[in-house]
DNA sequence: GTTTGGTTCTGCATCGGTGCAGAATGAGCC
DNA sequence: GGCTCATTCTGCACCGATGCAGAACCAAAC
């Protein structure tokens, strides 16, 4: 069986005349076009153009293909059409809950997409740092990190892995040089976490390695971790979802790496909602292409 | 536009129920049939299976789009069937002329090929040295080397090069050892030509390369001269489509290769011919896939 | 309870398809 | 004649899709 996808070139040549053209309207190089034609051409053992210096023109064997191409064309448009319409009548509104880590960094994007999708499901995002309780309705959908507490009644799909990394500003890398192990970390200043942010294991660890005194700023916050990080007070432990996006830093990447696991949730009552599992299903296939985001560069 | 080509993936799966028998249907790995549908998802925006540890099974809006998946398909067989049809309708009789090594190695190896592609054509091979006169009908398509005589009137499409190179018996060449360079071919013994191969352009330099009373045998004959290469007699310049395939042969990589032109010929008047273009563009088709064998390995 | 067989999914190495740069060719225009 | 422009096609380098091996999981059979 040839390759259904290189119908495509045929068709575009075939209007357009030219692989050139037909290149240039499928977002491709032409060599690419020509091999594929080349290569359809084999499969199908026959020639569907007599190629010129001034392009491809259609061949009398083309000519009588080039119908059935069309029509199936016609059909791969309808099925692609059926699928955008299917989202499109879904009605309603979902509420999904966040940190704001992950409302600015994974939803925010997705978003756009969702809305194209989906056109008339109401999105609503809750960031906030508390865990709302699923069971009781007060989100619908929810990203959380970390394996420790499995609920039961919750349904989790699996994201990318949430990876925490040393960094340091651009300024003091450059003056100190980076760590190249854990050892020359006692030379280092180090920013510490505080408040809840005290517990976060990467920056428990940081501020272990680090020697004696080595602790000069502290913050209760993510935005604060990262301002001082980047203005260069010490070295400090951040998600790279938070710090891969920012200049001025530069990553450690001798030092070690923590992954934490990160969930979409939702109670399992909702498990055949008509709104809500399409729209998670999205939402998770949406997120996963950014996973070089999550784990950093 | 999503890939037409999982389409393939998205019914075998939906009809075996699993990726697994998909993929082996499909003759490609299981991981590939996986990814490949998760990127179709990801592209129609919506998930077509569930993934269940027995196997994946349609969604709600997997059902929905199977029919026009399917209807697709009927629309590619189609295609594919009309391809074939239109080969089988050609009825007649042609003769092809070229030289034995070419008739042996580049024409046999194709006619399973043409012979299932065009079933009511025959094709009838004559293999000589001498150039039929195409024009008065000798033959209706010939294979070629050389571009030097280039005939009015004589419509060519162009091959993958011949290419001759120094090749010498094993036994030989683990005595001796491999020659390094153009300078070490003094040491060695050769093979010359003799009667028309007497001016063959490599036979006639690496006679001249070698040193004086080098020459240990002469035949006018291309078996002849890789008979006495084998036995070990010396080293002697074949041509990579003679010598590529036989055991106890080995190509003196260092030296210099000598590529020349080969052409697949017919008359200009013949151009619209209804059995001779298709066959002759089929041909064209087949040959090139061997390119390795022409130019060795 | 244990084993067997089938399945999904991940990490890593490799290969083939792809893009790029450039040569060759021919049409059209000055 | 010479220039420009569009085209096809080739050689080379690279990257992403693919294959492979293995882990994890589950159902069914023993």
């Amino acid at each position: 069986m040839y390759d259904w996808a290189s119908i495509r070139d045929f068709l575009l040549t075939a209007r357009l005349g030219s692989t050139l053209k037909a290149a240039q309207a499928l977002g491709v190089n032409q060599t690419t076009v020509m091999r594929r034609l080349r290569q359809l051409e084999a499969d199908l053992g026959l020639s569907l153009f007599h190629r010129h210096q001034q392009g491809y023109r259609l061949s009398a064997e083309g000519q009588e293909l080039l119908p059935l191409a069309e029509e199936m064309e016609r059909q791969a448009e309808a099925l692609g059409a059926k699928a955008r319409e299917r989202g499109r009548q879904l009605k309603g509104t979902l509420s999904i809950t966040a940190t704001e880590l992950a409302a600015v960094r994974l939803l925010a994007p997705a978003l756009p997409a969702i809305r194209q999708q989906f056109p008339d499901v109401s999105v609503k995002i809750v960031t906030t740092d508390a865990r709302l309780d699923l069971q009781r309705g007060e989100a619908d959908i929810a990203i959380r990190a970390g394996g420790a507490n499995e609920q039961p009644g919750i349904v989790r799909q699996r994201l990318p892995d949430s990876v925490w990394a040393i960094y340091g500003g651009m300024a003091l890398l450059e003056t100190m040089g980076e760590p190249a192990e854990e050892a020359a970390l006692a030379r280092y200043p180090v920013i510490a976490g505080d408040g809840p942010l005290a517990l976060a294991e990467p920056l428990v660890w940081l501020e272990r390695q680090a020697g004696e005194g080595a602790v000069v700023h502290r913050s209760n916050s993510l935005p604060g971790l990262l301002a001082a990080t980047k203005a260069g007070l010490g070295l400090c432990a951040l998600p790279a979802l938070a710090a891969g996006m920012e200049d001025g830093l530069g990553l450690c990447g001798a030092l070690r790496r923590f992954p934490s696991p990160v969930w979409l949730c939702y109670h399992e009552t909702r498990k055949a909602d008509p709104v809500l599992r399409p729209v998670a299903a999205f939402l998770t296939q949406q997120i996963r292409q950014k996973r070089q985001l999550l784990e950093g560069s």
